[in-house]
DNA sequence: AACTAATGTCAAAGAAATGTAAAATTATTG
DNA sequence: CAATAATTTTACATTTCTTTGACATTAGTT
């Protein structure tokens, strides 16, 4: 069952989404405004999120920023809906961090069509560890363990780390991962990265040895 | 460097998008028909397609079913510009594996900006792999082995195994090798491709043999 | 066979990229 | 608002890669 959070002030789209969401195996649960929707998200799974933007109280892009900034929520795909239907405004909501952006009106059978179509691409990441070689990463509490001793790591360290081992051989250049751990418009300085790296194994001790650079390309977990 | 693939038979689009992409940070590989799009995705690294449906020759939902149908494409995120702007053409689309469906005409800001959304999320491409005669390079990767065991390369001599490889028996001079390898304005001496072609025929063991000279002219993988 | 011209190879010199500690800056928290 | 922690930059050390030049070897020519 997917479980989608709709964000929507007025009661009969919210109707219309819920009930045409509700045959194809969607859980909808509806708020008509920002912060409630903010606070049944920090205590329940949601798979995706669908936000309007023009809300009474928290707007929906101070939600998408929230959100976005938030590691522990950045990973939910967010489509808006909106009837702000400028060229700037979807350039806002996508470059804000939303997925997809539909204007109102809007056709129930197409936005159900995105939905699978990002689900499709994200299958939900739901609490899970990740265990390699001695290194856990349990991503529902951000904790991460070497041979059994807790590993205090930062937030750039952690999600380094989680982004190396996701996918372990693989190379990441530095823009890479860049966009993905600072986000696609820091303006940070690619030797910041080699800066995380070396710190990170140094937290790892013996077992850091794993992050292999990649001359004039990278860095990959070999593990 | 994000490589984007297009497929579009209309000249006027294809330059309009090559043109606004080529200033952000993105190659664009364009054709006018899927059948020489597929040829390139075949022997090339992609990072994302623009698709148009209506096509000579191969048509574009065709094309949208080979790419999703093969496992080494799969992963490319695929996004369809079209003509075509009917609530059920867009179904089709998005159910048939597209990511995205922009209605033509476009603004060329939101599809930056849908294509900087998508590739946020997917910052790991499927890697090509290149194998021949127990050699496989896998290009997303760096990684290179011979009969299976690991062979570590410099990047230079990377790039020259590549070269040689991705056009087996081809003759290619010195000078081609140092404008593909070492870059149009390097002003390195041509012997300094014998020196890599020598240290590569070392790493590559038995196997090295392959690359052959071809006296006068410069070298070719035979193979 | 001797000569010529090209390619093969090695190791030292040079260049470039990465590693890392510590200072400077920025965010966070009590 | 101070204190603390996290992040970014700087600067220098270290490592690795690249290039060169010398000499060896091979192949082709006369």
């Amino acid at each position: 069952m997917i479980k989608v959070l709709v964000i929507e002030d007025h009661e009969e789209i919210r109707d219309l989404i819920s009930y045409n969401l509700s045959k194809e195996n969607c859980e909808t649960i509806c708020f008509d405004n920002a912060n409630e929707g903010l606070i049944h998200l920090e205590n329940n799974d949601v798979d995706i999120i669908l936000l309007d933007l023009m809300l009474p109280g928290l707007k929906g892009m101070q939600f998408l920023q929230i959100v976005r900034n938030n590691k522990k929520f950045s990973g939910v795909p967010i489509i808006i809906i909106s009837a702000k239907n400028t060229e700037q405004d979807i350039i806002n909501g996508l470059e804000m961090g939303a997925d997809d952006y539909l204007t109102k009106p809007f056709s129930i059978k197409i936005l159900i069509a995105k939905i699978n179509a990002i689900l499709r691409r994200n299958p939900a990441i739901k609490s899970k560890v990740i265990s390699i070689n001695g290194i856990n990463i349990d991503t529902g509490n951000y904790t991460v363990t070497v041979d059994g001793e807790d590993v205090s790591l930062t937030n750039k360290e952690y999600e380094l780390l989680l982004m190396l081992l996701k996918h372990p051989k693989r190379v990441f250049t530095r823009n890479q991962i860049l966009n993905a751990v600072w986000g696609y418009e820091s303006d940070v300085y690619t030797r910041t990265v080699d800066t995380h790296v070396s710190s990170l194994r140094k937290k790892l001790g013996d077992k850091g040895s794993f992050i292999k650079s990649v001359p004039k390309i990278g860095y990959r977990a070999d593990i």
